[in-house]
DNA sequence: TTGTACGCGTTATCAG
DNA sequence: CTGATAACGCGTACAA
C-alpha cells in the first residue's frame, strides 16, 4: 500500500514544525494563529492524514485497547456479552480487541499472553475455567473483571456474574408447585465452568429438597456432539417411572435445544406430563410447542456492566475491594401448547 | 498497576546490552553464548517480561492486528463469522480488533476512522450498506474484503458473498412445485443491504415465473419492532385468497421468528396449506413445529474465506484482479410436523 | 506564536 | 559473541 503519511510530512507541507502540528491534532488551539491552523486544518484533509494510535500509545504509556477473552466465540450468549463492551468501550473511547478461546484452556492461557504483550489496558475475560494461574498472574499486571464464570482462588476478582444458586432452586421449587413429581439435570461435562457447577450444585440441593431424589441420581452428564447419548439418557429417564409428572431441567440454552432435538427424533413428546425448563431465554424459545420454562439474565446488561466495572478500575486506578456484581435471574413461565 | 517492565530493565538485571536481549527474545540465538541465553531464559521468567507489541509495531510499520466491522454484533450470524475469522487471524498470529457499528452508519464510518489510526494491517467489513464512500476511501490506504453484504461502487473490492439470487428463485421454484400456489415476500426495511435488495429481486422474478404473482403485490416490509405490523400483514396476505396454499418467504432469520411468532399471537397455524421458508438455518429451526425450509450458507466458513482472502492481499501485497468469492447456499427441505 | 530536542520500547545496522 | 546507536511516529518540556 502506499506510505504511511507522518506528522512530519504535514509539517513540511505547512511550513511549520511538527510541534504545531501536534498541537493542532490535539486541538490545542489556544496557542495558534487563524491562518496556522486553517492551514493545517486543510492538509490534513487532503492528505487524509491519520495519526498513529500505536505512536502515540507507546508515548503516552496506553494504547486505548480493552482486551476480551471468550470461551466460545460461537454461542449467541458471546455475541451478546461482546455487544454490551462495545457499546460501553466505544463510549469510553476504548477499542475492543477480542480473542476467541474456542473453549480450549491452551487457547485462552495464549490469549491472555497476546493481550499482555499488545499490550492492553484492561481485561474481561469468561474463562474455560481452567486458567486460574494464568489469570492471577494477569490480574496483578493489568485490571481484569471476570464474566459471568468465575473459578476458586485463593485471590478475590471483580466479576459480574449471575445468582445461579437461588434462580436454580427456586426454580425446584416453583416446579414442584407445579405438580411435577420427578426431575433430572442434562448438562454437558460441567468441567471447571462455574456457571454449571453452580447450577448443579443448586440442583441437587433442590431435588433433595422438594423432589425426594437421592443425591446424583438425577444429575445427566452428556456429550453435547451425541445425540444418541441424550437420547438414551431421556429414554433412560423418562421410563424410569413413566406414570408420574417429570420435568428435565436443562443447564443452557444448547441443552434445552440438544433435549429437544433428541427427544423429537425418538418420538418423545412433551405434554402435562414431561415438561422442560432451563437456564438461557433464547428468542425461539417463545415459539416453541414444547413450552420451554427459561431461567435467563439480560446479557447485553452484563456485558456493559463488566466494561463499566473495569473502566472504573481503570480510571481511578483505586484498589477499593474487588466488586462483586450479581445480576438476578429471571424466570419465563411457559407451558406446552400441545392440545391433546 | 505496576510499572511496565521493558527490555532495558531485562539487560540490567542481566548486565548484557539491550542489544542482546532483543536477540535473545527474537530467537535469534546463534550469535549467543549457551551461558547468556540460559541467564536471559530465567530473568526474562522471573520478571514476567512481556515484550511491547505497540513498540514493535511501531518499529517493523506492522501492527499485527486485523479491523473488523460488523453492521449489528447481537445477530447470531456476527459471532459466526466472528469465529471463522477469529480462527484464521490467530493461526497467522494475528490479533482480531472488532467493533460493532450497531446498524448505524455513522458508527460504521467511525469504526473506519478508528481502525485507521490504530493502525491495522487490513479490514473485514460486514457493512451496513451506507458508507460506501469511506470503503472506498478505505480500501485505497489498506487490504479490504467485504463479507456477506456488498454495494454499489465503480471500484470493485474483494469480498465473499453468497449466492441469493440463484437460491431465491430456485426455491421459489421448489415450493411452487411443493404446491404452493402463492407466495409473499416478509422483510424489514430493505435500506442499502444487499442481501436483502438480491433476495427480494430474485424473490420478485420468481414469483413472476412461478407464481404469475404481479411485481411488487406480494412484498410486504415490516418494521422488525413491530409485530402488530407483522401481524397485520401477515393477516392480509392469508385473507387474500383463503383457499389456495400459501407459503411466507422470509428474508431471514429474524424476520422468520417474528413470522412466527406473530402467527402464534393471532391463532394463525402453519399446515399444509401455510408453509414457512426462509434465509438463515438457525439450529432450533430444525426442531420447532411449523416445518420451516431454510436456506444457508455456513458462515464460520464464510469468515474463514474473508480471512484467508485478506491475509493474501496482506502478504503477497499483489495488486491481482480482485477476488470476489461466491459461496453456494444449500437448502433444507422441511415440512410441518403438525398432526390434523 | 512557534520550534528544538528528547524519550516512549523496540529492532537493525554497524562496529568492536 | 556483544554493544552502541539510529531509527519508528508522536507528545511535550523548554527554549526562542
Amino acid at each position: 500500500m502506499k506510505k504511511v503519511t507522518t506528522i512530519h510530512d504535514i509539517s513540511a507541507r505547512a511550513g511549520v514544525s511538527i510541534t504545531t502540528v501536534s498541537r493542532f491534532l490535539n486541538g490545542n488551539y489556544s496557542n495558534m494563529s487563524e491562518k496556522t491552523r486553517k492551514r493545517l486544518e486543510h492538509i490534513v484533509q487532503e492528505l487524509d492524514y491519520h495519526p498513529n494510535s500505536l505512536a502515540r500509545g507507546l508515548k503516552s504509556q496506553s494504547s486505548g485497547i480493552i482486551g476480551c477473552v471468550i470461551a466460545d466465540m460461537g454461542n449467541p450468549f458471546s455475541a451478546l456479552l461482546l455487544k454490551g463492551i462495545q457499546t460501553v468501550c466505544r463510549s469510553n473511547g476504548y477499542k475492543l480487541m477480542t480473542l476467541d478461546a474456542d473453549n480450549d484452556s491452551l487457547l485462552e492461557k495464549e490469549a491472555y499472553k497476546i493481550l499482555l504483550d499488545t499490550p492492553v489496558e484492561g481485561i474481561i475475560c469468561n474463562t474455560t475455567g481452567n486458567a486460574a494461574q494464568e489469570i492471577e498472574s494477569v490480574s496483578e499486571k493489568t485490571p481484569l473483571v471476570l464474566a459471568d464464570r468465575v473459578f476458586p482462588s485463593k485471590k478475590e476478582f471483580d466479576c459480574v456474574v449471575s445468582d445461579n444458586e437461588n434462580a436454580t432452586y427456586d426454580c425446584l421449587r416453583y416446579l414442584r408447585n407445579q405438580g411435577y413429581e420427578r426431575i433430572a439435570f442434562f448438562s454437558p461435562p460441567v468441567d471447571a465452568i462455574s456457571t454449571r457447577r453452580e447450577r448443579m450444585e443448586a440442583f441437587c440441593k433442590g431435588a433433595a429438597d422438594f423432589f425426594n431424589a437421592d443425591n446424583g441420581s438425577n444429575v445427566y452428564v452428556v456429550d453435547p456432539n451425541s445425540m444418541e447419548e441424550t437420547a438414551q439418557m431421556l429414554l433412560d429417564f423418562i421410563s424410569r417411572s413413566p406414570s408420574s409428572p417429570a420435568v428435565l431441567f436443562s443447564v443452557n440454552g444448547e441443552m434445552t435445544l440438544q433435549l429437544i432435538r433428541a427427544a423429537k427424533h425418538n418420538g418423545v413428546a412433551f405434554s402435562r406430563e414431561l415438561g422442560i425448563c432451563g437456564f438461557d431465554d433464547w428468542p425461539w424459545m417463545e415459539v416453541t410447542e414444547q413450552g420451554i420454562t427459561s431461567i435467563s439474565t439480560d446479557t447485553v446488561t452484563m456485558g456493559v456492566k463488566c466494561a463499566e466495572l473495569l473502566f472504573e478500575r481503570i480510571k481511578n486506578k483505586n484498589s477499593a475491594p474487588t466488586c462483586r456484581i450479581v445480576m438476578q435471574n429471571h424466570r419465563t413461565e411457559r407451558t406446552t401448547t400441545k392440545r391433546f
